[in-house]
RNA sequence: GUGGCUGUAGCUCAGUUGGUUAGAGCACCUGGUUGUGGUCCAGGGGGUCGGGGGUUCGAAUCCCCUCAGCCACCCCA
């Protein structure tokens, strides 16, 4: 083994060791849980597809931003970089069959081909959530309702987080009314949705690239700009666009009814950079807004359509557990999970090992989590290690026919009993 | 993909203007304990100093390349 090679992770994924499964399975058994409670079921899809089911949706240049190959049959492929694409094909391939809403979840494993940053990696998980096949929005309600629902399960409070919603058609309608061109309104877009993120210069640098002048700039920042309080009497204000505003104005009176309105905030300035949003956007952001966005989604109406399927409304939402993990740590929200077993099986004195085994299989077959100690050592020894693997409780096996002692290891406390009795008493609670 | 900063045991870090065989705490393993744990005591394993090349009598230390992490661009589905 002269030329044995240390071979590191690859750039921008990660280990798993034990520890860091218990975490990942915690979030994403959180968001299953979430997810069946609000009425989503769930789907997945392969973790490869054709290239081309990506670069329809987002153009060529995405290529450079996926994981692409190409496998002995000569087919472009790609490594799903989202799920959303997925959806979409699936929904179209069984549209007449599915009843409407489809209201459906998932969390794939996703690879962008990016520079790794904080927050940021080239394999991480995502939470979809997703409602086919409705204009209404209602839809839109019900998704931002169970991203809040998560977040408040995990304990992160309207001090911690907020979800900011922007209006697409609102900026759009406000734009048009400015003067600006068709053709340079989904640049002018990417230059609002940048504003927060860069330089006084380099947005005016966006802006101009858009053909904006300058007055334009300078009245749609004025409109965007409105305190939160201002911001529902500004969008009443706005002239012909009554079923977008009419969007608005639910919107919020139905995350009133649901209750989770104050985790919420109107902000005009949330239009997400992908040309496919059409009405609602919104992003979740950490309260002091330090870290990148956890979750931002929106109502894609063209998506499925422009995938080979009939013009269908359609909305949501991704979550990613990269920067949702940074924030729980932040704010002391992590679980503290540890490796845990139900019991740990000790043999005492001049107890053969073959009555150990039968034990340990015994509690196994009840369903019970136990182990026991590959070495005879004496008893101290084995209650160490059982302390060691967290066991909620140690079996101590003295041999045939003698009681066994049930010590509780968090406080010390031992009842014995006959082997029989424990047994049926497993039974019953299993 | 571009630029800046960083890189020493599993983890957090020491390592003095280049100078013997690279250290500590925690973690891990073993023993003290023919026998009821967490404490304590003692001992041990584990690093070719991210990797490669160069300068030098001598490199963890200086130089170059590369890999990775963080940060800023790009992008953010």
């Amino acid at each position: 083994m002269s030329d044995a090679k240390n071979i590191q992770s690859v750039k921008g994924t990660r280990d798993f060791y034990p520890d860091d499964m218990r975490l990942r399975n915690w979030i994403a058994d959180t968001w299953r849980e979430v997810s069946l409670r609000n009425g989503f079921e769930e789907y997945d899809a392969p973790i490869f597809e054709y290239l081309d089911l990506f670069t329809i949706k987002s153009g060529d240049e995405i290529a450079a931003q996926l994981f692409s190959f190409t496998d002995r049959g000569g087919r472009s492929l790609a490594i799903r970089p989202e799920i959303t694409p997925s959806l979409a094909r699936m929904v179209n391939a069984r549209i007449n069959a599915l009843p409407r809403p489809i209201k459906w979840f998932s969390v794939p494993r996703l690879c962008r081909a990016e520079n790794p940053q904080r927050g940021r990696l080239r394999e991480f998980f995502q939470w979809n959530v997703d409602v086919i096949g409705s204009d209404d929005v209602l839809a839109d309600a019900e998704c931002i309702y169970t991203a809040v629902d998560f977040l408040r399960q995990v304990g992160l409070t309207p001090d911690d987080v907020v979800v900011r919603i922007g209006s697409r058609p609102l900026v759009v309608h406000k734009l048009r009314q400015l003067g600006v061109a068709e053709a340079a309104m989904d640049q002018a877009l990417v230059a609002l949705d940048r504003r927060p993120k860069i330089s006084a210069e380099a947005f005016a640098e966006q802006c101009a690239k858009a053909g904006l002048s300058d007055e334009q700039v300078g009245a749609i920042c004025e409109f965007l700009d409105v305190p939160e309080t201002d911001s529902l009497q500004q969008v009443a204000a706005v002239e012909g666009m009554d079923g977008d505003r009419n969007a608005i104005l639910q919107l919020r009176t139905h995350l009133e009814a649901m209750g989770v309105w104050p985790y919420c905030r109107f902000d005009w300035h949330i239009v997400r950079g992908l040309a496919y949003y059409t009405g609602i956007v919104y992003e979740v952001f950490d309260a002091a807004g330090s870290l990148r966005a956890v979750a931002g989604g929106g109502r894609y109406d063209n998506l499925v359509e422009v995938l080979g399927g009939p013009k269908i409304g359609a909305t949501g939402f991704g979550m990613g557990d990269v920067v949702l993990a940074i924030l729980l740590k932040d704010k002391d929200k992590l679980p503290h999970t540890a490796g845990r077993l139900d019991y740990f099986v000790i043999d005492d004195r001049e107890c053969p090992l073959s009555l150990v085994l039968q034990v340990v299989s015994e509690i196994r077959k009840r369903g019970g989590q136990a182990d026991f100690s590959y070495k005879r050592q004496n008893t101290g020894k084995q209650l160490k290690e059982a302390n060691r693997r967290g066991a909620a409780a140690a079996v101590i096996v003295r041999g045939a026919g003698k009681p066994i002692g049930i010590k509780n290891l968090a406080n010390g406390n031992q009842t014995d009993q006959p082997l029989e009795d424990f047994l049926s008493l497993l039974d019953k609670t299993r």
